[in-house]
DNA sequence: TCATTTCCATGAAGATTTTTCATCTATCGG
DNA sequence: CCGATAGATGAAAAATCTTCATGGAAATGA
């Protein structure tokens, strides 16, 4: 039986890997080593284990229960040991970090949040580029980059948000909705944001046209969003749409509290809403410098997290 | 700078053992390495970090204040990583512990804390055997003890609990005590325990006399213990001793409680009390027993706790 | 003050562990 | 039955740790 005291950490950050990505080789991909690596690794914490981690099925690793019920331990039990040493390395060495977020995201996600952080972290220095400008990732500048798309190649990409896009309005508009082809009941608001509003309603409108049968078919949606007045950001196209005067095309984690608190309500909840991802994007050597890797941390912590 | 995401887990063991022990060499022999190889370790780690983590001096290595700080996070850590690990091989394979205990730390400490131990893991066997017999680690046998002395040559051995040796008595016999001379207005109680109470309290005794003075000199305290009546078990001595019937010569956790409640005081205060220590004793290879491992585990985080 | 002891540092060699390369097996969808 | 996907396996190569053999610095005591 396992005469080691403990299975080394990387076998164990492998084996979360594997959770998350459901698969040998896609966590091979992300942890960048070979399958075969992967595989001598699990076989390893199997072993010390005494028993199976994963069923292995044509679709990937599925934990089996056992699995299932240590991942959550490990995962979080690596995370405090990350933001430990990280804190340490920090407290002697570089203490500020650069980030780079969208104005939206910045007001309606991260904002509320980040007194958090300043109260764990006092001594690091937070540099924010609130903006739609493309991060500059060289030395001296942006040390990490929430963004919407996926990354550059070179670029490390984490999920950090698993949002959905849909469509909200005013409670009392979604009352209001004729049966069919509500479309057309409201303006299409829209805001001078990085990703052209246009272009994502017309993007959902063709992605939905199915779902919701001919209810929104041969209906020119460009035009109807180009005849509706262009607001200065998100933050004013969401003031408005709370006011009843249209439907705001959303992703979930920037309307999360004006949902929960009544104040938006979900329209046309028949249709399937499109997965996006808020990602956490960062060349490589970036979490070399200590506080970006805490405020990586965090940030993650905090994308778990309820609120 | 560090290149490596994680400095690898026996350095952070090694870590703990270096503030533990105190020195790198009573850590090497600790963890059963040289000496050197704990200065490479350290070196590694504080290479990681990026700054120094002890001030080496002539008696050994003291944290710096970052190392102290860093130390209860990685001990939890670890701690909590061993805990999930070990439950995790508990459930697939050997399911029962037996521990050795003497009678009166069963009664004081561990029966009130056992019910914890058996509601996180409902699914351990505990097989007590509470005596003061030598406990036989051959397989088989017993896998734990908890004893007051040191272990034989071969065996591992933890401190569980840093304890003192001190007199108590009850409220009302500590006011009425005579200024000097205090220890002939009473009895001292003694118990049919495996330490010889006799010779402990000449021990006591000796190592105090100079502490009070000539309060005790020239005073036959063998006689004055074999003259009081001698009880059963140490718990029928206390409850004797909450009577106001005598002195009882205790270690601190046994009495933590009844000194909270306020049953029981501490007498000759101005006396340094004696270090004694209940320590984990058990054979190398017992922690391959995941259940064993895992009552080691919460054995420490109980004596660490407050309670 | 000088020898002595205690404790840690250092560099190269040796031992161990981890990762890769090349190859193999099993299962699923046509 | 073929081809494609997902993992397993064993030996070799690469990387990492541990030890051995010393060295140095700071306190101890004659």
């Amino acid at each position: 039986m396992g005469k080691r005291p403990l299975p080394p950490l990387p076998v164990l950050q492998t084996f979360c890997a594997i959770v998350e990505t459901g698969g040998f080789g896609r966590a091979a991909e992300r942890i960048g080593q070979t399958q075969t690596a992967i595989s001598h690794q699990l076989a390893q914490l199997e072993g010390w284990i005494g028993g199976r981690l994963f069923d292995r099925g044509r679709n990937g690793a599925r934990p089996t229960p056992l699995g299932a019920r240590l991942h959550p331990a490990i995962a979080a039990t690596i995370s405090e040991l990350e933001t430990a040493l990280y804190q340490a390395r920090a407290s002697i060495s570089v203490r500020s970090v650069a980030v780079s977020v969208s104005p939206e995201f910045s007001s309606q996600w991260l904002a509320s949040r980040l007194p958090d952080f300043c109260q764990r972290h006092p001594a690091i220095e937070l540099k924010m580029a609130v903006g739609y400008q493309r991060p500059d990732f060289r030395p001296g500048g942006i040390d990490l980059a929430i963004w919407l798309g996926h990354a550059d190649a070179g670029l490390v990409e984490e999920v950090l948000l698993a949002d959905e896009e849909f469509v909200v309005s005013s409670p009392e508009l979604s009352k209001r909705l004729p049966p069919r082809n509500a479309i057309r009941a409201a303006p299409l608001l829209r805001y001078a944001g990085m990703s052209h509003t246009i272009l994502d309603w017309q993007r959902w409108h063709e992605q939905i046209t199915g779902g919701i049968g001919e209810a929104g078919a041969h209906f020119d949606i460009i035009r109807a969003v180009e005849n509706s007045e262009q607001f200065e950001s998100f933050a004013e196209m969401l003031e408005a749409c709370r006011e009843g005067r249209g439907f705001a095309l959303v992703r979930s984690s920037l309307v999360a509290r004006d949902i929960a608190e009544g104040k938006l309500v979900r329209c046309f909840v028949e249709v399937q809403p499109a997965p996006v991802s808020y990602n956490l994007l960062y060349p490589p050597n970036a979490l070399e410098n200590p506080s970006a890797a805490l405020f990586r941390n965090w940030l993650l912590s905090q994308a778990r997290s309820p609120g």
